[in-house]
DNA sequence: TTAAGTGCAAAAGCTTTGCGGGTAG
DNA sequence: CTACCCGCAAAGCTTTTGCACTTAA
C-alpha cells in the first residue's frame, strides 16, 4: 500500500480511537502498520512473526486480539480464502481476489467491470448484504512453474 | 442434494476410482455421503462428527485425508470463507455464497446473473482461472434476530 | 499378492482465555 | 483515577504425520 493511503488510514485510526475513547496503544499501531504493509492477506501468525512487530516485543495473544478490534473497528477486513486460519486484508474498499487452489495464495485484483456487479436482491431469504467480492479462483503463477517442472 | 443427483456423483465416484485404480473403500463412500448430504460447508470435525461417520467407527485422521483425496479428485470443492478450518462444498458446478460475516455462516446463492459474468483476462498476471464465485457479504437472518433483541 | 488405505497416538499449528500487572486518556 | 489493554502461560481447537495393520482389486 503506498504511503500516502498508509498515513491517511492510520490518521483514520486516531479519529477512531479518540472517538470511541478507546485507547491507541503503540501495540495497535504496529499491528494496523504490518496488515498494511503486507499485501499477502496475511493470518495472525505471519503479522506476529513480521519484524516490526517482533523488534517491538508484542505478544501472540496481544496480535490476535489486535487483529480482531481491527476488524470490529472496520478499518481491516477478513478475506475469504480456501485455508485453515484466518487471514486479514488491509483494504476494506471494494475489490476483488485471486485464489490460488494449490498453494491458497490470495492476490488483490481491481476491475471496474467487476465493481459494476448488479447486486441481487436477498431481502427474502433475510441477509443483508454489506460488500461483495469476485473470487477468480484457480492456479497462481508460481504453481503452475512448479507443475511445469516436473 | 437430491437422492437423484447423489445417486450420480455416487456413481462417478465409483468410475473414477476404476479409472485410476485407485480402492473405493466403505469409508470414502460414506464421507462423501455426509458431505453431499450436508449443504452447511462443513469443515472435517463436522463431518467426523455425523450420525453417518460416527457409526461406521471411521477415524478422524481418515475424514481428514479422506476430505482432501475427494477435493483432488474433484468430487468436493473447498469453500472460500472468513474463518479457521478448512471448509468443504459437496457442490462443484457453478454457484454463489452469501457469506455471515458474524457467524461465519456459507449460504449457497444461485442466481443466472452472477454466472454470465464476464470473466476478466489474468493472463498477464500468470494467473489461470477456472472457476469462481461471487461471494455476497453480510449478516444472516438469524444474526439480525439475535441483534435486534439486544 | 500388493499398492493403497486405515486407525491410533503423538506432534504441530492455530486461537482463545484467565489473570496479574501496566498504561492511555 | 480507572477503564481498558498487555504479556504470559495454559488450554482448546484444527490438522498432519509415522507406523503397524488391514483391505480392495
Amino acid at each position: 500500500m503506498d504511503d500516502r493511503t498508509k498515513t491517511r488510514r492510520l490518521e483514520e485510526f486516531r479519529q477512531l480511537c479518540r472517538a470511541r475513547g478507546i485507547p491507541m496503544t503503540s501495540q495497535r499501531r504496529a499491528v494496523l502498520e504490518v496488515v498494511l504493509d503486507l499485501d499477502c492477506h496475511p493470518n495472525a501468525e505471519q503479522v506476529y512473526a513480521s519484524p516490526k512487530v517482533r523488534r517491538a516485543r508484542i505478544s501472540r495473544a496481544t496480535v490476535y486480539r489486535t487483529l480482531e478490534s481491527l476488524v470490529r473497528l472496520g478499518l481491516v477486513s477478513k478475506a475469504c480464502h480456501p485455508g485453515s486460519a484466518v487471514r486479514y486484508d488491509g483494504r476494506t474498499d471494494l475489490h476483488h481476489h485471486l485464489i490460488c487452489l494449490r498453494c491458497e495464495a490470495v492476490l488483490d485484483f481491481d476491475d471496474e467491470r467487476l465493481d459494476a456487479l448488479p447486486i441481487p436482491d436477498t431481502s427474502a431469504l433475510g441477509f443483508e448484504v454489506s460488500d461483495f467480492r469476485v473470487q477468480l479462483r484457480g492456479v497462481c503463477r508460481r504453481c503452475r512453474e512448479l507443475e511445469e517442472r516436473r
